[in-house]
DNA sequence: TTGGCTGCAAATATTTTGCACTGGC
DNA sequence: GCCAGTGCAAAATATTTGCAGCCAA
């Protein structure tokens, strides 16, 4: 049994505790979802789906990525500017590093935020039920790149 | 001299020293952000703007605010949702403190950033300029408000 | 004087929604 | 068979842009 596996049953699993329904469509979300590390987006998940089921629509797409968050299977990971990206591997906050030349996105291990968060509960009376932690800058291979 | 005085004058230094024109809209936008604790929208300042010049247009505002974060004088801070949010008053990134319930917005002291921050350079190699941190939940008033 | 700035409207981009049909359960 | 889910197009939202006239420097 691998992760991959793993997630996506417990993305299957998710959705048939409430009763929704597993179409093949959705289906198909779910796996890209459950196996992608570079943290697609909608556009980029329905142009994968459209492969294997050529009349998916995106609005479609739109309405199972909707879903998925709203029952906390995917991480949405926004930039003002565009188009959002989902992480369906690690559904739970954690802090990014985003290279603002190729736009890669990474999951550093970084240990302090729950620290930080009781110390804010603490300190201003917050109930605080969730986070986004977002590093910029420009990662090894883009900066060997320019200076080359 | 005080503080908000003192943002209002570097503002107006950041544009002069780039050769910007100082019209009586921008003066009006910038004087907004610089004293704006509540993080206000862009549709915010506008509505603020028009009851000193009722003819000024969306438009323009979008243009100041997006030639102030260009500058570095006003902080964005967007949500995937709707229209986003700026901090003319600091315009370093900075810790968030978002309550879901009345969308009032902190500033909470964290120390902790830079050496997280230095941490990942070290680890990963990436060139770090920027971060975004946000933590979510419900402020005391509203739990209080709710309890009731 | 003059070129950047404004204001209006139209364009753009992204995401949501209405509705008739379809197919999972 | 029922009704949630789909697909299409239109709507809603947020922001940008083209351009003619105006005004800060």
């Amino acid at each position: 049994m691998t992760v991959t596996q793993t997630r996506l049953d417990e993305m299957v699993t998710a959705l048939k505790a409430r009763a929704f329904r597993l179409t093949p469509q959705r289906i198909a979300v779910l796996k890209i979802l459950a196996d992608s590390e570079e943290h697609p987006t909608v556009e980029q998940i329905y142009e994968q789906v459209i492969t294997d089921f050529p009349t998916t629509s995106l609005a479609t797409v739109y309405k199972t990525v909707t879903l998925l968050k709203q029952l906390g299977q995917i991480l949405e990971i926004g930039f003002g500017d565009s188009g959002s990206r989902y992480d369906g591997i690690r559904p739970e906050p954690h802090p990014h590093l985003i290279c603002l030349d190729c736009d890669k996105i990474l999951d550093p291990k970084l240990a302090s935020i729950d620290q930080m968060t009781a110390q804010l509960t603490q300190d201003t009376g917050f109930q605080i039920t969730n986070h986004r932690l977002d590093f910029f800058g420009i990662c090894p291979e883009c900066r060997l790149r320019k200076s080359a």
